[in-house]
DNA sequence: GAGAAGAGTGACGAACTCGTCACGCGCGCC
DNA sequence: GGCGCGCGTGACGAGTTCGTCACTCTTCTC
């Protein structure tokens, strides 16, 4: 069994929140060794001013600091529309449960308690990056030889362009959305269309036809569930 | 300090796999106290199959199963395009660093070790939803009283619903997306009707004036830079 | 195999979308 | 103040989108 594989941002930009310089420089190196960028902060407050201007992918807050400790950071975070975003993953002593479950009601997403692996404490950075990952990719939608650019109301099939209505957008963004699962026709018309659940109308069938033809040789991704609706989903071989 | 709170999906689905059944037991009646929807399976084969036809919001995986395993249900899990982006949260028996780093390798997002606080259980998982949910907000964007749905092609102001044609979607859009800055008249002929530069036409304008007409007490938000193109700002107070 | 039901298909026409034109209004410069 | 230019406006018409209809084909059940 192979280790799995995620692919990772150019260069993202990881902000370290500790006063101890020796958990900075542990921290930093590993995580340099790793490809990313890493900005270090010496307190709470510059934790926060660095959060806000350097809008780090991931911030590495350590909890506890003289002054402003990592849960109130954490909160102040969360509170700012400008970071709330921003993944938060916590070092502690060897603390208790309640102490994890303070930082987590605070709004981190994750934990990890010292003296720590190096090893796992870039994994857990990466596993908080993928979830950027997905994040991002919210506007665009890849499947197959299909790519569709949500804010630019675009399909392109293997790089060309393909023409669509704005119904037929939204028919094959249903479909692609829900790769695999047979949408039924009356979630189609309800969703693409806007109409109440068992309405009487063969609109559906001719928008599907249409599609389909614009598809060309790609027509066969969308297939007929017959009785329930239909599914996108990859052609079965000859 | 109170506590951060984050809005929740409505009844997510968490799916429970276990070979143990007072685990599953005192899993699912955490989770269900906190408002989510459980499904439950006894086995790695029948988790994944659930997987597949439940689309759940999180997955809370045991690794120490007969049959197949946790490693080996997170790796199919990742391996298959309909279920790769689940959230995996992963139970262990208080095992050692090697482990949760050998379970972070093969894609999943946390680990808990038995025994668990139900608290620390329900606040991990809700976590993982809050990543699901700015996932889910990348497709919408907010400004002012405007509300674009990108995915619906959809504008609302002040949760009033505005009926748009496709082109009037994109314009709109595009100004919004760059709220506060002069859009020029070449880039939004180029961006949004996809011509090239320095074209004389008076489409844009007449646009301009439909969606206005259609923003009704709000078309103020779309203000004239003579000499330069449009900018969406909130209108100057009287 | 027969019949019923569901989906595919081609064609029609109403409604909508979009670009252009010509006139009028407003702004900025001399 | 006058003039020129840019933008607003109403109207027109070509082209497109969309829903419906009727016929045909396919699938499923008895």
């Amino acid at each position: 069994m192979s280790t799995f594989e995620y692919a990772m941002p150019d260069n993202p930009t990881i902000l370290i929140v500790d006063d101890e310089e020796d958990v900075r420089e542990l921290v930093g190196s590993n995580l340099r060794r790793a490809g990313m960028r890493v900005v270090e902060a010496a307190d709470g407050l510059q934790g926060i001013l660095f959060a806000r201007s350097q809008m780090p992918n991931v911030v590495v807050l350590d909890v506890m600091m003289p002054g402003r400790d990592g849960l109130q950071v954490c909160a102040e975070l969360r509170a700012d529309e400008v970071t709330k975003d921003i993944p938060v993953l916590m070092l502690t002593a060897k603390g208790q449960t309640s102490d994890r479950i303070a930082g987590l009601e605070r709004g981190a997403d994750d934990y990890l308690a010292k003296p720590f692996s190096p090893r796992e404490l870039v994994l857990r950075v990466q596993a908080l990056l993928r979830r950027a990952i997905v994040s991002k990719e919210a506007g665009a939608l890849k499947e197959g030889p299909f790519e569709l650019d949500l804010a630019g109301v675009k399909l392109t099939i293997d790089g060309a362009h393909v023409d669509l209505t704005l119904l037929e957008f939204k028919l094959v963004h249903l479909l692609v959305s829900r790769k695999g699962a047979v949408v039924d026709r009356d979630t189609i018309l309800r969703e693409v269309w806007g109409y109440a659940d068992n309405v009487r109308t063969r609109t559906l069938d001719t928008h599907v036809k249409r599609l389909r033809e614009k598809l060309g040789a790609h027509a066969d991704w969308i297939q007929t569930s017959r009785g329930f609706g239909y599914v996108f989903k990859a052609p079965a071989q000859a």
